[in-house]
RNA sequence: GCCGGGGUGGCGAAAUUGGUAGACGCACAGGACUUAAAAUCCUGGGUUCCGAAAGGGACGUACCGGUUCGAUUCCGGUCCUCGGCACCA
């Protein structure tokens, strides 16, 4: 057996403790390497003698790695204490609003997060390198059904979880070394927010945009409580696994609908939206031209009904209406049908609707026994109950036309309705009988009397004018948008600030009461309802008007899509007592010049923060001074970058696939964080997580660090080159200065152009590749100049992605100032000049070489270089060129016969 | 189902308006350094066929088809996949 050796360990990951022993010349023991067998281990040994032991059974810092522990503090501190994110108005330079979507606080950080908001600052430290003022604030968006959920199974107040997991994240955040003026943190679930947000609804109620109807609700019966669509799994119960059904209850809405057109036609002016947000949110508005017919009822009263095809009102041959719709109760009363109806009723009652109206769904329904008139030949059309009507959209009823519309046609054929055919394709297109699929193209009408011969678009106005001239009908608009129902009957929500009382009414409570604070001392099973239902204090009150001792509090809470709506303007101005926000801060600070958050908002979040910002202005908030477009828009940009998203699913605590970052900061440190989740894919882009990459982020930070420190010498006290780049003498030198500048370009075009930072980072390697294996000529000063050049410019492009180490690499080198407080590069002009072009040479399409050609070389002389290549002209040999293609620039291309 | 995205090597990706497909990185392989291992530095890799080799041919951006001198890029269709669908936020 050889002799025992002792080694001696360092590695940054795993602080080792005791000794390591190995045995013989090769194969030693280390704990760490076994440990992580799989992943590359940044750990070597140094043999040392037996005797030492002791003193060596130690772990010490790798010095082969930068301390990125220490240095990460070090900077953030000073980044803190010199008030570095602290944003105030400053007239004389240009504003930027930068906002991220802000966390549910769920208790840690996750990938997308680290992602989204590294991808913030980022921008953030860009934009003020541009000279900018940024202001870029964070806070909470603390109210939600989940902080509710870990109340009743931790049993943990939701305010102690939530006011806890803030603490937690903010420290993570703090720790990326994310830039936020945290002079502005809002906490939505505090009372000196939520107030501003009451008064406002109060606001709203008094406009009238504030109001109550019926609408259903997700019941447990078991739990007796309202459930979220999120606790409803495979239609049961999350808690008790109970069968859910559904509810009416009277709940509170935002009138959303009032500003659909505005919404509407407010998107073409967001040209800095991008285009399927837009797309997205058309869709979901859903506009639709039409008309509105009455159709009258047999036995009294009438129905009525919105179509987009007008021009096929004499193929109706059914009517149906939705199963939650007024009339499917009562038109079957006294009829034999009535059972049948009410069965079907309940049935659909259970149903998903999404499941229930699929395009490939069974149509289903229930003739209730009625007859509807026809408008205009009044001939008798049946009435059905169809599990395909929406109550929320149109009417809750529809006049079915089985030969031209498909999914009337299913359900006609299924229960034996008559198919009348009405249009019949123009000329020259052909389409199997309608008794075999719905034609539901355009064409010329048939069997519709006077209005035979007609084509689809003159027949729809007509028909319509007819319908209008009978009283009968008129022109219609139909959107799919709907009004926004924001009670929740849950507690952990800023209460609705309304006073029920017996002689006046709904009564708002007065702007002096306000706010109405959600009570602490109440106890959560997730049975029976709201815990505020039953908290007596809180429910009996007096009226704020008449006074009366017997009014009653509101019980619901707010949709938490609330406290989002306006979150950006409380940012303004978070410390106003007095008031939401202050408009002299509006008029600076507003419209918001980036919005960064993921796309899963595109439709919901989007449209509802819009629509706030509309009602805001129109209830007097903003001051006259604030531009036209950033009155009626909250965001003039907006990015929403990719999902982060794991075993095929998007990462979510529900889910239970979350990555959190403090590994990767413990073992790598934030910058390299920050960089791999820069660098992995385009901003937009989905990432699906693997940790394979973060390695190669880390060992780049520390080649970089290496760079400086084995630079340090040869570049100490040299000036960065700022002669003329023509003046050079080496070759190497040129090489080098132009590579550097190329570099500088491409970074400020990866920012200026769709913030392409993967790509951005990608040119930083490139350069510091070419550092690597750089001649370095002692003897001649502008080797050094350039050198230096280079690797300056490394560390100031490199600054917003990994600022920590940019900055304390800039420090060593001897730098006074710090690189946050830095303008960004610019490249030299005449370090970009090409003096020579590489054109490629293609024969019938395909490549069959390249030339290097002069940049002043005309295209005559570069067609004959390129027929004369070596490689080219046995392609040419005994051929006609029929044409030649040249792209200035780029390539030649000769087509041959 | 509807609406909006996406699909390129073993993997993450790149290719500014149609013009060298695969930059940069991961993983892997080889070399240098080391007694050794790790780290570091350098080099190589789309697939396939011919060749001992320098080299050369064919194929290749989910699939099928079209436009074009030329298509990852434009057009039509198909498949797969992700996000949203109004009480998760």
């Amino acid at each position: 057996m050889a002799n025992p050796w002792t080694c001696h360990i360092s590695c940054r990951r795993w602080p080792l403790e005791g000794l390591i022993v190995g045995f013989g010349s090769v194969r030693f023991r280390c704990k760490a390497i076994e440990t992580l067998a799989s992943s590359a281990v940044l750990c070597y040994a140094l043999r040392m003698p037996s005797e030492h032991q002791e003193t060596t059974a130690q772990s010490r810092q790798s010095d082969r790695h930068y301390d990125h522990a220490g240095i990460e503090s070090k900077w953030q501190k000073r980044w803190t204490d010199h008030k570095t994110w602290e944003a105030k108005i400053d007239a004389t330079r240009p504003k930027y609003y930068l906002l991220d979507m802000f966390p549910y606080p769920s208790g840690r950080l996750h990938m997308g997060h680290v992602r989204n908001y590294t991808l913030g600052d980022v921008i953030a430290r860009w934009r003020r390198s541009e000279g900018r003022n940024v202001m870029h604030p964070m806070g909470w968006d603390a109210f939600g059904l989940p902080a509710e959920n870990a109340a009743i199974k931790n049993k943990l107040h939701p305010e102690k979880w939530t006011l806890e997991n803030i603490q937690n994240m903010k420290k993570q955040l703090e720790r990326l070394g994310l830039g936020y003026d945290w002079s502005r943190e809002v906490t939505t679930c505090l009372p000196d927010y939520y107030k501003w947000e009451q008064l406002i609804f109060t606001q709203m109620f008094e406009r009238g945009l504030a109001y109550k109807k019926a609408s259903t609700v997700n019941w447990c019966p078991s739990c007796a409580t309202v459930l979220a669509n999120e606790q409803v799994q495979d239609g049961k119960c999350w808690r008790c696994e109970s069968v859910t059904t559904t509810r009416e209850l009277e709940q509170w809405f935002l009138k959303t609908t009032q500003y659909v057109e505005e919404l509407l036609q407010g998107l073409d002016t967001l040209e800095g939206w991008p285009e399927r947000v837009k797309s997205m949110q058309r869709h979901w508005i859903g506009k639709s031209e039409g008309a509105e017919i009455e159709f009258s009822l047999e036995r009294g009263g009438s129905v009525r009904i919105f179509t987009t095809r007008p021009d096929t009102l004499f193929g109706v041959t059914y009517m149906a209406v939705a199963p939650e719709h007024p009339l499917a109760v009562t038109l079957s009363r006294e009829k034999p049908q009535q059972a049948e109806v009410d069965a079907f009723i309940e049935k659909c009652r259970k149903q998903d609707k999404i499941a229930r109206t699929a395009e490939d769904a069974p149509k289903e329904g229930v003739f209730t026994g009625a007859f509807a008139i026809h408008p205009l030949t009044e001939a008798k059309v049946p009435v059905y109950v169809a599990n395909f009507v929406l109550m929320e959209y149109g009417t809750g009823a529809l006049m079915a036309v089985p030969a031209h519309d498909q999914r009337d046609h299913s359900f006609a054929r299924k229960y034996g309705v008559e198919i009348r055919e009405v249009i019949t394709p123009n000329e020259g297109n052909s389409a199997p009988p309608v008794t075999e699929a719905a034609f539901v193209d355009a064409g010329v009408l048939i069997h519709s009397g006077r209005f035979d011969g007609m084509d689809s678009e003159k027949a729809k106005s007509a028909i319509t004018s007819e319908l209008e001239k009978q009283g009968k009908g008129r022109k219609g608009v139909n959107y799919k948008l709907r009004d926004w129902g924001l009670s929740r009957q849950r507690y952990w929500g800023a209460p609705i600030p309304i006073i029920y009382c017996g002689s006046c009414g709904a009564v708002p409570v007065p702007a002096q009461q306000l706010p109405v604070v959600l009570p602490k001392d109440v106890s959560f099973s997730g049975e029976g309802g709201s815990p505020l239902a039953k908290h007596p204090d809180f429910t009996q009150t007096a009226c704020p008007k008449c006074g009366a001792k017997d009014a009653r509090r509101e019980t619901d809470t707010m949709d938490t899509f609330m406290e989002s709506s306006w979150y950006y303007l409380r940012y303004l101005s978070a410390q106003e007592s007095s008031r939401p926000f202050n408009p002299e801060d509006a008029a600076y600070w507003l419209g918001v010049d980036q919005y960064i958050g993921g796309i899963e908002h595109a439709t919901m979040h989007l449209l509802y923060f819009r629509f706030y910002h509309k009602v805001l202005r129109d209830l007097g908030y903003f001051p006259a001074s604030i531009a036209e477009q950033d009155r009626n828009e909250p965001v003039r940009n907006l990015m929403n970058q990719g999902i982060v998203y794991k075993d095929g699913a998007k990462m979510s605590k529900s889910k239970g696939n979350v990555v959190e970052p403090d590994g990767i900061i413990a073992q790598y440190g934030a910058d390299t964080a920050r960089l791999f989740s820069m660098f992995a894919a385009p901003p937009e882009k989905v990432l699906e997580w693997a940790e394979q990459g973060v390695e190669g982020s880390s060992r780049f930070l520390n080649r970089v660090w290496r760079l400086v420190e084995n630079h340090e010498a040869v570049i100490k006290g040299i000036k960065p080159f700022a002669g003329k780049h023509s003046d050079l003498v080496l070759e190497s030198s040129k090489k080098l200065r132009s590579k550097t500048h190329q570099t500088i370009a491409k970074v400020i075009q990866d920012f200026t152009h769709g913030y392409r930072f993967n790509t951005a980072i990608a040119a930083i390697m490139e350069l510091v590749n070419e550092i690597y294996v750089f001649p370095l000529d002692l003897g001649l000063p502008e080797s050094r100049a350039v050198l230096r050049e280079a690797i300056e410019s490394v560390l100031r492009l490199m600054n917003p992605f990994a600022p920590h180490v940019a900055e304390e690499l800039w420090e060593r080198m001897g730098q006074p100032d710090w690189l946050v407080n830095l303008p960004h590069l610019k490249a030299d002009e005449e370090a970009l000049i090409k003096e020579t072009i590489t054109y490629v040479v293609q024969v019938n399409g395909k490549l069959r070489g390249n030339i290097q050609v002069p940049a002043a070389e005309t295209q005559e002389g570069v067609v004959e270089l390129a027929k004369d290549d070596h490689k080219v002209a046995p392609h040419l040999e005994g051929k006609t060129v029929a044409r030649t293609i040249f792209v200035q620039g780029k390539l030649v291309n000769f087509v041959v016969k």
